[in-house]
RNA sequence: GGUCUGUUGGUGAAGUGGUUAACACGCCCCCCUCUCAAGGUGGUAUUCACGGGUUCAAGCCCCGUACAGACUACCA
């Protein structure tokens, strides 16, 4: 029996490779277009790292006038997750990453979804076969196990090549009989490599890797008729035409194995670029940002942190390329989309996760977004995670955009929120709902005051200060009084004479401050004054007072 | 054990053989202003994991060591 007759009597009733061949047609694209895919497996919701590998395939793909398309490899179904795609798809396209074509939307180049394609591979493990490069192997799981404990006390390398590949060489008749007497099997690669060989494969990202042949056989076909990755990614990406595989470089050490599988099936190579993965320091060891494990791996983390979507993505772009942050701090004006991102500017080694940098985007961001924006994300925001505070919101629309404006039309805007959770933390005090019904909102106040200075600020509030006083007047009283009752008006008197003073301005400042807001740090206090009211200033004196 | 990759300040990092090792975050000092924040100035690496070598010249090239990461499944 020949390899093709064999072949034949393996896969009788599937087509031959050339239909598929000739069915999907070469794209017609501009020149450099890029060609990518997002290529997620079913498991589970979405992870940073996943992310960003989705962000930067639709950033290449879209400023290259290319295609991004969405591929769900769905070939472990003992992992899958019910509703494993479909969360997948909800959170990449909320961030913004909308696909050309692919599983649910379609496209020219499908099925898009692995588990759909299974007579596809059938017919190129079949060619395979036919020409003496895939074979069925009957090796049992404990025939394997006990091969890899041999191959580990003998320092051998592990794996299924050379002499180890014991279905390799079996007549194709006594293979037949076994499939004849009902025997489990699954298909091989028959490896050409060899090892000793070495290449260089450039990487987009990455360089040149050096590299040795791959002579594992690698499996192609499972027993439930489904390929592993290494075989439907080859399949795959040649039949969709795929220019740029964007990937974890988990998978560099794989490449050896996708590259022959490439030339054996006579393929064209794509250019690969292996993307290197968001690390976190845990004590004192760094590892890769893990999605079981910390919580902060997980998008929705941030979500409920109160991160807008769009810092996540400038993060993800100053992750991503290195050049970003500096083009973004020269171009504040400019949407992400209008950077080009490059290759060779990605990191090669892994990319510290950092929340602290992350929060500092974030200040910038909200800094220079409007009031009336940011209210209405904080109020979804809101809604689902704190419904009680959302209503307060509703409930004071135009003052809390009022509040958010303070100090907003300035060459130099404040920089006092990271999240919209931070609204509620850093302003909470300005509303009476959450004011009131606190026993003490002092209890945090460190600083205690003598009765000298509670009458000072009590004859501050009810009969200096008056609520329809400019900024300038309303400064200039209370500096007049502040000097009054001795407080230094300026820094250099102070700090010549020390002695004359109760203390600085700033420190009748801070008290004033405390007893309004129950906090030393605040948005400009005359505008925190003017837009709580006399009549609540009074009321919130004498509940400082008492609480002393 | 094997294969591949990486190692620059507290952090993220620029840097691909040639003056004082960019920039950003953080931290500290000071300044400014009518308070806090913001902002501004300056300081934060006698040196690029360590040891050799090549070169007139090395963070950048080569070799070795250490450490770290990825992979080494009928998982992706």
């Amino acid at each position: 029996m020949t390899n093709k007759e064999f072949a034949e009597y393996l896969f009788p009733d599937v087509k031959d490779i050339s239909y598929y061949e000739n069915l999907y047609k070469k794209r017609d694209l501009i020149d450099k277009a890029i060609v990518t895919r997002y290529a997620p497996s079913p498991t589970g919701s979405i992870h940073m790292g996943n992310l960003f590998q989705a962000f930067m395939a639709k950033q290449f793909a879209r400023q290259s006038g290319g295609v991004l398309f969405l591929r769900v490899e769905d070939t472990d179904h003992k992992r899958e997750v019910e509703n494993g795609i479909d969360s997948i798809i909800t959170d990449v396209e909320s961030f913004g990453i909308i696909f050309d074509e692919g599983y649910k939307k379609g496209g020219e180049y499908g099925p898009y979804l692995q588990s759909d394609r299974k007579e596809i591979y059938k017919s190129y493990v079949k060619y395979l076969v036919s020409k003496g490069l895939a074979y069925p192997c009957f090796c049992t799981t404990d025939e394997i196990n006990n091969n890899r404990s041999i191959q580990e006390d003998n320092k051998e390398r592990i794996g299924y090549y050379g002499k180890w590949a014991t279905c390799r060489n079996l007549p194709i008749e006594v293979a037949k009989k076994k499939i004849d007497d009902k025997m489990s099997y699954i298909f091989r690669l028959k490896s050409q490599g060899d090892f000793n060989k070495k290449h260089i494969y450039y990487d987009a990202i990455k360089g040149n890797l050096e590299y040795p042949e791959n002579d594992m056989d690698i499996v192609i076909l499972k027993s439930d008729n489904l390929p592993t990755y290494h075989f439907a990614h080859a399949i795959d990406d040649h039949l969709m035409k795929t220019t740029h595989v964007i990937r974890g470089d988990e998978w560099v050490s794989s490449l050896p194995i996708h590259l022959e599988l490439f030339t054996l099936l006579g393929f064209d190579i794509p250019q690969y670029a292996h993307l290197a993965p968001l690390l976190k320091k845990d004590k004192d060891i760094v590892r890769k940002l893990s999605k079981r494990k910390d919580p902060e791996a997980s998008v929705k983390y941030y979500h409920q942190l109160g991160f807008p979507i769009e810092v996540i993505k400038l993060y993800l772009s100053t992750v991503g390329n290195t050049n970003f942050e500096e083009w973004y701090l020269a171009n504040p004006n400019k949407k992400i989309e209008d950077f080009t991102f490059s290759f060779d500017k990605m990191a090669v080694g892994g990319t510290m996760f950092d929340l602290s940098k992350l929060e500092n985007i974030s200040k910038t961001y909200f800094s220079i977004q409007k009031p009336s924006d940011i209210f209405k994300d904080a109020l979804i925001y809101f809604k689902e995670y704190d419904k009680e505070f959302a209503n307060i919101l509703e409930n004071n629309e135009d003052y809390t955009k009022k509040l958010l404006n303070i100090e907003k039309e300035v060459e130099r805007p404040r920089k006092d929120i990271s999240t919209y959770s931070d609204i509620k933390l850093e302003f909470w005090y300005m509303y009476d709902e959450l004011f009131d019904t606190i026993s003490n909102p002092y209890d945090n106040v460190i600083k205690k005051y003598n009765s000298d200075e509670l009458n000072i600020l009590s004859a501050y509030i009810n009969n200096i200060y008056l609520e329809t006083d400019n900024e300038e007047m309303w400064f200039s009283k209370l500096k007049e009084y502040a000097l009054q009752v001795k407080y230094a008006v300026n820094r250099k008197d102070y700090k010549e004479h020390p002695e004359n003073y109760r203390g600085q301005i700033s420190d009748f400042c801070e008290m004033i401050r405390v007893m309004v807001t129950t906090k030393t740090i605040s948005p400009n206090l005359y505008d925190i004054m003017q837009l709580l009211g006399s009549d609540k200033l009074k009321k919130r004196l004498k509940i400082f007072i008492v609480l002393q």
